[in-house]
RNA sequence: CAAGGUGUAGCGCAGUUUGGUAGCGCGUUUGGUUCGGGACCAAAAGGUCGGGGGUUCGAAUCCCUUCACCUUGACCA
């Protein structure tokens, strides 16, 4: 590839509106431009990267025996009812209608149509285990799109699904994935582990995400030193041994705490720790309200508490919900609380004394109350903290940040059985499929790996994603013998299977090396002014190491770089 | 959805407080000097000051309204 024919338009400024480094850098080495929020211009660079990384997708997709096909982008309303998820996805599925008026949705992801094409095709055990995957565009419409190509509202996915005639061998063919998963992101240069996960609207009973080391993450994960523990925090169960307490002081007693609907402003006003009070959330849970204790200091768990009323959609009250219910938003609390309202509240609670909780009415709050004084469910509600016990081993858990590459899940039998998909077993009795679906984030993959191999000049690709292998670089485009070398090797290398950027722009040196250094190009060959005795210089970008080399030797020396990686 | 912030040339920004001819750096074009680490000199092109409305003799600047983008939070109970 010529240089100056090729759309690579690196930044020396960095646009404002982009955050993370990985983020900055794709922008700067000419890879994506910003559309709107969430939308983005992939640019030709990151295209060549991309089709690296599918590559290698491809490559353990087929070891899996999985064969590559294409589903519609478009889904109808009354196939994503058949299975629920009409409501499961809800707002965050772009929707439309036809010109008839039928609804469809853009595809936030695909087993309706996998589990129908399972059902097209599969008529027994023989022709089990089945599985298929596609690399397509996806559409979601994010609550809040951010972190650039992290969270868009349009990307790149990978999605695999399975299909077995047990549930056993369902799991087994999960096992052989997760393993591929760690062989594929290995092979990328990526440093990644498998944690566990909510399900989220994708359902079935067990999964796992793969998540990529990042600073910058978005997603706090839990992990422990002493047995390898690691999941997301948002399904850490939080396994404390509680017990009821008894030093109650007596009745509870009212308090005005005017204006302080806060724990913060309750803290200044009562002069007690976070620790002191229980904190009462309301939530809609499918348009039916229910309150959740935790203490004051915690956060209420969202994932726990809707898997715990397995519910749909679950969202905060609004003012007025609060006020249905014959409370007041900042004096919610579970005394008094109107007895058809469900009480969830988090063990820690039970474990607390005289503490203080809302009043249910404007500028009042409780003081010495005990678990005695309101009827509540116990469960688990809370996010674990740093220094909570590792559920496993009990040693104290550590938390760090990642970003969610992939996912993995076994379905069990959720969409085969609302889809009626099914086959006829060596006894010829008919039964319902199991399945598996298995997911990846092309885009995050190329942030991932740029957020891991990069210095302060730019980009360090490992050489099996990076598009280009070579950069030959000309000091002075002017000069016959520079380009007529240049030139040569430029046609030599590419002749050996090797691809290369001939900078051959009628820019002065340092912009180029400059350029090949944000870029990320594993190895320069420099022709300059050793040319007239034959040489050239071979320079490597990740040790930053220079040397001469015979013009004869080059494309040998080259091949063995590349063969090191 | 809430709170905060930002919209001025392709990119990065100043100018807004106190209304008075639209600015700077990078980039682009042309000419020249340079030429192994983002060079220098000279000239030039490029702007609905996010949109709409208003106040005013006069608005990037003040007022109203709207849109887009960014950040944080979804911690408020």
């Amino acid at each position: 590839m010529l240089y100056s024919k090729f759309l690579l338009p690196t930044m020396k400024n960095e646009p404002s509106d982009m955050d993370s480094t990985s983020q900055k850098l794709m922008a700067r080495s000419g890879m994506i431009r910003k559309v709107s929020s969430g939308l983005f211009y992939y640019l030709p660079y990151f295209n060549m990267l991309l089709r690296k990384v599918s590559y290698e997708i491809r490559r353990s997709m087929d070891a899996m025996h999985c064969n590559e096909m294409k589903f519609p982008i478009l889904v109808s309303q009354e196939i994503l009812e058949k299975t629920g998820r009409w409501t499961a996805f809800g707002k965050e599925m772009f929707s439309l209608k036809d010109r008839n008026g039928n609804g469809y949705a853009i595809s936030p992801t695909n087993e309706e149509y996998a589990t129908l094409v399972a059902k097209m095709f599969i008529k027994s055990y023989n022709d089990l285990p089945f599985s298929v995957y596609q690399i397509q565009q996806k559409h979601r419409d994010e609550i809040r799109p951010r972190n650039g190509v992290i969270r868009a509202r349009e990307f790149t996915m990978k999605d695999a699904y399975s299909f077995h005639a047990t549930e056993d061998e369902a799991i087994s063919y999960y096992q052989k994935m997760k393993q591929e998963y760690t062989n594929l992101f290995t092979r990328l240069g990526l440093k990644t582990f498998a944690v566990k996960a909510d399900s989220g609207a994708m359902g079935g009973n067990l999964c796992e995400e793969f998540m990529a080391v990042a600073d910058e993450g978005e997603t706090p994960l839990a992990f422990c030193d002493n047995c390898g523990y690691a999941a997301n925090l948002e399904v850490v169960p939080v396994t404390n041994t509680y017990v009821e307490q008894n030093g109650f002081k007596g009745r509870y007693k009212k308090v005005i705490t005017e204006r302080a609907h806060t724990v913060k402003e309750l803290m200044d006003m009562l002069q007690m720790p976070a620790t002191s009070f229980v904190k009462s959330m309301v939530y809609m849970a499918d348009d039916k309200p229910v309150v959740a204790l935790v203490r004051g200091d915690r956060q209420v768990n969202e994932v726990k508490l809707k898997n715990v009323l397995k519910c749909n959609v679950l969202e905060l009250a609004t003012v007025k919900d609060i006020e249905k219910i014959g409370s007041v938003c900042g004096f919610v609390g579970p005394v008094g609380m109107r007895e058809d309202i469900p009480i969830f509240a988090d063990y820690e609670i039970m474990q607390m004394q005289n503490f203080v909780v809302g009043g249910n009415e404007k500028d009042i709050h409780l003081l010495d109350v005990n678990v005695k004084d309101f009827s509540c469910k116990w469960v688990d509600l809370r996010f674990a903290e740093q220094g909570d016990v590792c559920p496993i081993c009990g040693k104290p858990l550590k938390t760090a940040m990642g970003t969610e590459l992939g996912h993995i899940f076994v379905l069990g039998q959720k969409y085969t059985k609302s889809l009626d998909a099914t086959f006829i077993d060596n006894q010829g009795k008919t039964q319902t499929l199991y399945g598996g679906c298995y997911g990846i984030g092309l885009e995050r993959v190329v942030a991932s790996i740029i957020d891991q191999h990069h210095d302060e000049k730019g980009l360090v690709l490992p050489t099996v994603v990076a598009p280009f292998k070579v950069d030959v670089i000309v000091v002075d485009t002017k000069n016959e013998a520079q380009m007529e070398t240049a030139t040569m090797l430029y046609e030599k290398l590419e002749n050996a299977g090797i691809p290369v950027l001939f900078d051959d722009r009628k820019e002065r040196v340092g912009v180029k090396f400059n350029d090949f250094e944000l870029v990320g190009i594993p190895i320069k060959v420099v022709c300059g002014r050793d040319v007239t005795q034959g040489m050239v210089e071979v320079g490597v970008r990740e040790t930053g190491t220079v040397e001469k080399v015979d013009i004869q030797h080059v494309v040998h020396t080259i091949q063995n770089l590349v063969k090191k990686g």
